[in-house]
DNA sequence: GTCAACGTAGCC
DNA sequence: GGCTACGTTGAC
């Protein structure tokens, strides 16, 4: 009884010891010798910090707070990086949508940094693809809209704020004209933005939409086995510790697995089913749910 | 559903 | 080239 006692005191300090280690790992200074790889990740014999283990969901409580305060700070750089470069919710949007703060330059810097994300770069792709069609297509004014000639622009401005909130869209692709797509020419996809069947061909010839299949495909394909990465913010994530306990650190050398208390929060999720790009605060945005 | 094993992308 | 770890597959 008492030896249990002491047992649980002695797994409270070690809970105590692992939640500065994991949550703080910063600023810690353990004179033991530690085994770290390149990344600086500790593997430790566990005779030390994991001798007691302890379920996830704990690692995750001892963290919450930190990773609460480290969400909190991500969210709110998030936010001050979207309002600084234009991109807002619709409502603020609606509200500061006279003011003439947000210069093109600001929305294409914050564009091309989404653009630069490797999720972003399907994007990119669609939206080059969407340029070289739309630079064949006789766009004389801004009012021309609708690829079909009488094909209306349905609310493309309705649904989405404005078309103003995306640059690449707004701009035509560079030609000085609005967005020349009908929305329902477009076909949004996990592995990225797709043109519907007969869109090209109706801006275009035969041998560029064939081109421009055929470069989307590629995308696409190349996009679809891109290894997703860590997303470094969730508790497994910040966590430093193997625990050499586990499965995957039992069978490492077979199992080419992570630390089953390291494995990101996000990767144990499915891929994202709506479109999604990459903040630069490393968060995912989904364009849609 | 979980788990183990494998292939291999991505990084150094 | 070696290492780490994500994605896939098959067994359970």
């Amino acid at each position: 009884m008492s030896a249990s006692g002491g047992l649980m005191e002695g797994n409270q300090a070690r809970e105590d010891e692992d939640a500065r280690d994991s949550c703080c790992a910063d600023e810690e200074s353990s004179p033991v010798v530690e085994r770290r790889n390149r990344s600086g990740i500790i593997s430790t014999p566990l005779s030390k910090s994991l001798k007691h283990s302890r379920a996830l969901s704990q690692y995750i409580a001892t963290c919450s707070a930190a990773a609460a305060v480290a969400n909190a700070n991500a969210n709110r750089l998030a936010q001050s990086s979207l309002v600084s470069t234009g991109i807002k919710s619709h409502s603020v949007d609606a509200q500061h949508r006279g003011q003439v703060g947000l210069t093109k330059l600001d929305r294409g810097a914050l564009v091309s940094s989404l653009l630069d994300s490797p999720s972003g770069l399907h994007l990119a792709q669609a939206a080059e693809l969407l340029r070289r069609t739309s630079m064949l297509l006789p766009v004389s004014d801004s009012s021309s809209l609708g690829v079909g000639g009488d094909i209306e622009a349905v609310s493309a401005s309705d649904s989405l704020g404005s078309v103003t909130d995306f640059p690449l869209l707004s701009n035509g692709g560079g030609v000085g004209g609005a967005f020349p797509f009908h929305p329902g020419l477009f076909i949004m996809t996990p592995a990225g933005v797709f043109l519907a069947d007969g869109a090209l061909s109706q801006v275009t010839g035969a041998s560029e939409q064939q081109q421009a299949h055929s470069e989307m495909a590629a995308a696409a394909s190349a996009n679809a086995k891109k290894k997703r990465k860590r997303c470094g913010l969730c508790p497994p994530c910040r966590r430093r510790i193997n625990c050499e306990q586990c499965s995957s650190c039992r069978n490492r050398k077979t199992g080419h697995q992570i630390c089953k208390f390291r494995k990101c929060e996000e990767l144990k999720k499915k891929p994202a089913g709506g479109l999604e790009v990459m903040l630069p605060t490393g968060a995912p945005f989904r364009w849609f749910q």
